[in-house]
RNA sequence: GGUCUCGUGGCCGAGUGGCUAGGCAGAGCUCUGCAAAAGCUUGUACAGCGGUUCGAAUCCGCUCGAGACCUCCA
């Protein structure tokens, strides 16, 4: 554990709203929890950023040494429309509407999701359950809290009773509510008759005659409600209380609430030590949104099929747009942005493919000056990635070592005036700190190996038009390149290389 | 209506009491057959008003503006 000895992490912990120091409760090991994506639609780019901002957190995690258990869900079942009695559960609706069977709709809607991680390079969790799975582990917590006094059955149907668990805990810790104004504040809902208080929330609801999505229990056939699956599935797979949970700052209330009162209310003590919640993803200052039809999804903004956009993007190029603000700050998605983004990113792409080919060469007499900032550079890297995960100063660290990348390859700083040591750790942490850490990797390359092939034939040919002084013609193969979006660079000795868009 | 957050230069976006954020775009220069890439130099800023302080983008108050949550949402 020395890299965390030396670069202490600190979180802002949503829980009291303050930067503190991180300590896990078992030295090594971090269980951490997030909630997960309802499939019955296709994952937006605010989805994929909340995604994204946990994966990193957790590959830092790792990075320093860390045996992460990272546990994100699938909700397959329970998430219900509102909070009304005629609740419809949004997968059984999406099955109703699509005429489908409801595992079909998960099934489909998984898999997208699966692709469009891996599109971003936004690693698996350790273990992914779903809903769907733990019915019976739901039911036995739900019985846990009408035994305790904490829930009460109306008519097939089970709430927790929200009143009567803050007589003996703070219900609105996490979220800063005040229950006195939950109660009557708010819009109205339509028919709240078989809840004792507007502010109860449902752990079991009954099924009616037309739902299609069903398990029996002791209070007759039903499903259960949205809060009482991430109560279930952390605390299974992390314990009672656990180290950190994530998610979206939109499921801060009621969702989390509701998760810390079931889970304080089930066994008795607080379940998570950290909670972190990523900002959103907004669009023109408005949060992109299912419900207000502003999403952008991945495969629209792959190949720039959308008003907002003129061309497509990389996902790799939409990861370093998204780090380059902390996650706890709204981000505005727009064109003129993202194509900001693209240079940027390609830029330390570039660093990277070169850095990859350095080797060092045996040291001649080290300067002391260079090594010690080279060495100061990589310690950067890790204290902005300690305090809070400050992915966007990471970055800015990122480009300056690029700069130094650049350097060894112009020959500004001679390699021979580096110690062997620090150019290898030098090397080791941009490589490290920009793919295992930030997850950037160079953009995948969907050419054909026949393209890849022809464009070398015509770089051949342009090398030997420059070499008979035939400028024209070695223009020409350029330009026409560059109209196709391929664009060549002469480097020392004949040295050639190239980008594709 | 209640609770909360935010307002940084042409654009995006870090930063929380004094010390260059960074990227993109702009200007000039170097290198190059010309480009590109790279390097060097460079300008523009902290919504407004008032207060605390030796000193505030950073703390406090007010005003204006934007947004989020209070209903499903990452």
């Amino acid at each position: 554990m020395k890299l965390l000895e030396k670069f202490p992490v600190h979180i802002t912990n949503s829980l009291g709203g303050k930067k503190v120091l991180f300590t896990p409760i078992v030295p090594g090991y971090i269980g951490m929890y997030v909630c997960g994506p309802t499939v019955y639609n296709d994952v937006h780019l605010g989805n994929v950023r909340t995604f994204m901002s946990f994966d990193v957190i957790a590959r830092y995690f790792r990075y320093l040494g860390f045996k992460v258990r990272y546990v994100r869900n699938i909700t397959d079942v329970g998430h219900l429309e509102n909070d009304a009695d005629e609740g419809e559960d949004k997968i059984a609706k999406k099955a109703r509407l699509e005429q489908l069977e409801p595992m079909e709709v998960v099934k489909h809607y998984t898999e997208g999701f699966h692709e469009v991680m891996r599109q971003f390079n936004i690693l698996p969790p350790s273990i992914e359950p779903s809903a769907t799975g733990h019915i019976i582990e739901q039911v036995e917590i739900t019985k846990n809290l009408i035994n305790k006094g904490l829930a009460y059955e109306t008519n097939g149907s089970v709430y927790f009773d929200v009143t009567q668990y803050n007589k003996e805990h703070h219900y609105g810790a996490l979220s800063g509510r005040v229950i006195e104004e939950l109660m009557d504040s708010g819009r109205k809902l339509d028919s709240q008759d078989e809840k004792r208080n507007k502010v109860d929330f449902a752990l079991w609801k009954k099924a009616s005659s037309y739902h299609i999505m069903r398990w029996p229990s002791p209070w007759g056939d039903g499903f259960p409600g949205w809060h009482i699956e991430c109560t279930v599935m952390s605390t299974k797979y992390l314990g009672e209380t656990f180290d950190i949970h994530g998610g979206g700052m939109d499921l801060k209330f009621p969702h989390h609430e509701c998760e810390i009162a079931q889970a304080v209310g089930a066994n008795g003590k607080s379940p998570v030590n950290y909670w972190i919640h990523s900002n959103m993803l907004t669009v023109n200052g408005q949060k992109m949104s299912k419900s207000l039809g502003n999403s952008f999804l991945p495969r629209e903004l792959f190949a720039g099929n959308h008003p907002l956009l003129e061309k497509g993007f990389g996902p790799m190029t939409v990861r370093f747009f998204m780090l380059q603000s902390h996650y706890s700050s709204t981000l505005d998605f727009s064109n003129e942005a993202l194509s900001a983004a693209e240079k940027g990113f390609r830029k330390l792409s570039n660093a990277l493919g070169i850095l990859k080919k350095i080797n060092h060469q045996g040291e001649g007499s080290v300067n002391t000056a260079i090594d010690a900032e080279l060495l100061q550079l990589i310690d950067d890297c890790y204290v902005n990635m300690s305090d809070d995960f400050n992915t966007a100063k990471t970055l800015a660290v990122l480009f300056e070592m690029a700069s130094r990348i650049n350097d060894f390859k112009s020959g500004n700083i001679t390699l021979k005036n580096v110690s062997s040591k620090t150019f290898e750790a030098f090397k080791a942490a941009y490589i490290g700190f920009m793919e295992e850490v930030l997850g950037l990797r160079e953009e995948e390359e969907h050419n054909h190996e026949l393209v890849k092939g022809i464009i070398h034939v015509l770089i051949e040919l342009r090398k030997k038009a420059r070499q008979d002084r035939n400028y024209p013609l070695s223009d020409k193969i350029r330009d026409d390149l560059k109209g196709l979006g391929v664009q060549l660079m002469d480097g020392k000795d004949g040295e050639m290389s190239y980008t594709i868009e």
